[in-house]
DNA sequence: GCTTGACTCTATAGTGACTATAGAGTTTAA
DNA sequence: TTAAACTCTATAGTCACTATAGAGTCAAGC
């Protein structure tokens, strides 16, 4: 199948088959004799795979990875499972300092309401004053 | 006074301070003999003020805004109050989005013991046998 | 055989908010 | 005077794409 049809069939874009052709992600064997990118079902199939792991979050290196291990069944998981444990690791953490960022601009935004002008507006001044306190 | 104690009192990079003015958040406007930038008070609380909006996430356009409103003080705070809301909308959907995939990742985590060879993978069994889920 | 349209190719630039160079010029202190 | 420390501009890199431009390929219909 040409990459038009891989596009449709994995739900992903020509350009992206492309760029991850080009981040050693998915390797096209084949050409036409027009020189167009021929794929078969293991190309489809390792597609989904990285389409799964992007939607975990994982980044294409990550996701490299994954594929090379993938090739060498005998290994043992542990690498597979370190990345994981980290990957979580950051999320949690991304998680908490969102939280923290909402509280924030949550506190703020009680700070004015929308009758007032800018100049009193409360928001801009605890930004702005905040600057003053230098003790 | 000079770019590098710009740099040093408001704890930010001599690039990006470069940065910000190409962007324009802080303009420069007095340049010494040899050329170089020159800053006085004024500009290190704009820069703390763009600092104090980073922190919070706002983007640099947002903050271009931000500081245009606060050259027009008889204005309403409308809009800075939208911002702030849409603001606190997108966090409140990114930490629900960043809860689910931890949820995920953490079942997937589950999935696999360190003892397993590549071959047991829970972890890429899942991510690889999801694919032939067809129906 | 020719045209039209849909597809594909490569190469390049853009996104956002920086960071990191290279190669030049300026200032300051010893 | 010379060395170090600073500054200047311009350019490229980061990440995971997305969007062009300009060319070539292919299949159907006339
Ligand atoms: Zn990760
Ligand atoms: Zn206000
Ligand atoms: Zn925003
Ligand atoms: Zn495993």
């Amino acid at each position: 199948m040409k990459i038009g049809e891989l596009a449709k069939k994995t739900d992903c874009s020509v350009q992206t088959i492309r760029y991850y052709e080009k981040e050693q992600l998915l390797c096209t064997t084949q050409r036409s004799d027009g020189n167009f990118r021929l794929y078969d079902e293991a190309a489809v199939e390792q597609l989904l795979f990285i389409k799964l792991c992007r939607n975990l979050d994982l980044s294409l290196s990550e996701i490299r990875q994954l594929l090379t291990l993938k090739r060498s069944p005998g290994a043992q998981c542990d690498q597979v499972n370190r990345m994981m444990d980290t990957h979580i690791q950051q999320v949690e953490t991304r998680i908490q300092e969102l939280v923290q960022l909402r509280e924030h601009l949550k506190s703020l935004r009680r700070s004015c309401s929308s009758e007032r002008t800018i100049e009193q507006c409360g928001i801009l001044q605890t930004l702005t004053t905040n600057q003053h306190q230098k003790r």
